[in-house]
DNA sequence: CGAAGATAGGTTGTCTGACAAACGATAGGC
DNA sequence: GCCTATCGTTTGTCAGACAACCTATCTTCG
């Protein structure tokens, strides 16, 4: 496939339809509102994240927390150091294994998380303002089912491309 | 439009519903394929968002390209000069203004361009992988028009929320 | 004309968050 | 009882984001 003229996409690829982009605005703002909504959650959206987790599934052990939210361990560490000291979680030792820790939620932190949920659905309508109310649910509905495709086929890099230069090879500057 | 019940959430909001948490996923993803992909355009991903504005719009300034995607004038500085570098684009003098600055492609930078995009479109099919084809359509719409939307709207906090503590005064702590 | 303020671009420094590496404690296999 | 793997924690390094400042130029107004 030789190169189509390049300046031929069609109006779809210009303004605004750059994937990436789009997604990093959206991101951004959702993390901006987010964090003044939640600023004295420990950590902010971080803290927020964990606390639903733990919330509202049954994850065992801190390292299965972390897989689950695809972060670092060592994250993980002070987050629930904090959330610990703000009497929403407990770190309990696991009494089949004392290596690991198991997290869970106190009534406080479930009563915390179910507000702070509220709000930021709230603030989620808003960052989404742009869309009608029917496409903000098809948006957020598309985000998560792809987003646990993406977690689900974690490797995250298969040489499926291969990766040569984008450059051409210095042919025809102008 | 009141809020309906806010605690009614119902089991749409376990699993990989959050969305803040599911768009930063699919953007990780898209990062680090992208990068992989673009790896010796100037900056990767930044120098790609910059460089298709510059092919596909007709932006004044640099300020005018700085807002344009949202990001620091700092950092416009010097991935415009490294994509000057690799002879992707030129700035030249503004005969009118000398203070400013107009940023044109060259014939390289285009066909680095539609190669670039190529790609990243080829890599964002499969970072949409878990969506059927017809969705991934979609979800890329509705991302533009929200970041659109967003960007349109750019004053990033008004006070519409008032910003109170999520945590419970202390009452029934666990 | 010439001084004052505003604006374009560039430079520097600081700060935060991501990530790798190393560590102590414990579990499980031999 | 040793050896290796695993859990959680700590530490250090690095890149990107952002604010503050600087210079050159334009604009306004006396």
């Amino acid at each position: 496939m030789s190169v189509t003229d390049p300046c031929e996409l069609p109006a779809d690829r210009k303004r605004g339809s750059n994937f990436g982009w789009s997604l990093g605005m959206v991101l951004r703002r959702w993390h901006e509102r987010v964090e003044e909504l939640l600023k004295d959650l420990p950590h902010g959206s971080r803290g927020y994240h964990i606390l639903a987790v733990v919330v509202h599934e049954e994850v065992p052990t801190q390292g299965a927390l972390a897989a689950r939210l695809a972060i670092d361990r060592s994250v993980l560490t002070y987050v629930i150091d904090d959330l610990a000291n703000a009497g929403l979680i407990e770190r309990r030792p696991d009494p089949q294994d004392r290596r690991a820790r198991r997290v869970v939620a106190t009534e406080r932190g479930r009563q915390t998380l179910a507000e702070a949920e509220r709000r930021v659905a709230h603030a989620e309508d808003h960052v989404l303002g742009g869309l009608p109310e029917e496409q903000r649910r098809v948006f957020r509905d598309l985000a998560a089912r792809a987003a646990e495709a993406i977690h689900a086929a974690a490797p995250a890099t298969d040489p499926c491309v291969a990766v040569q230069s984008v450059l051409p090879p210095a042919d025809q500057a102008s």
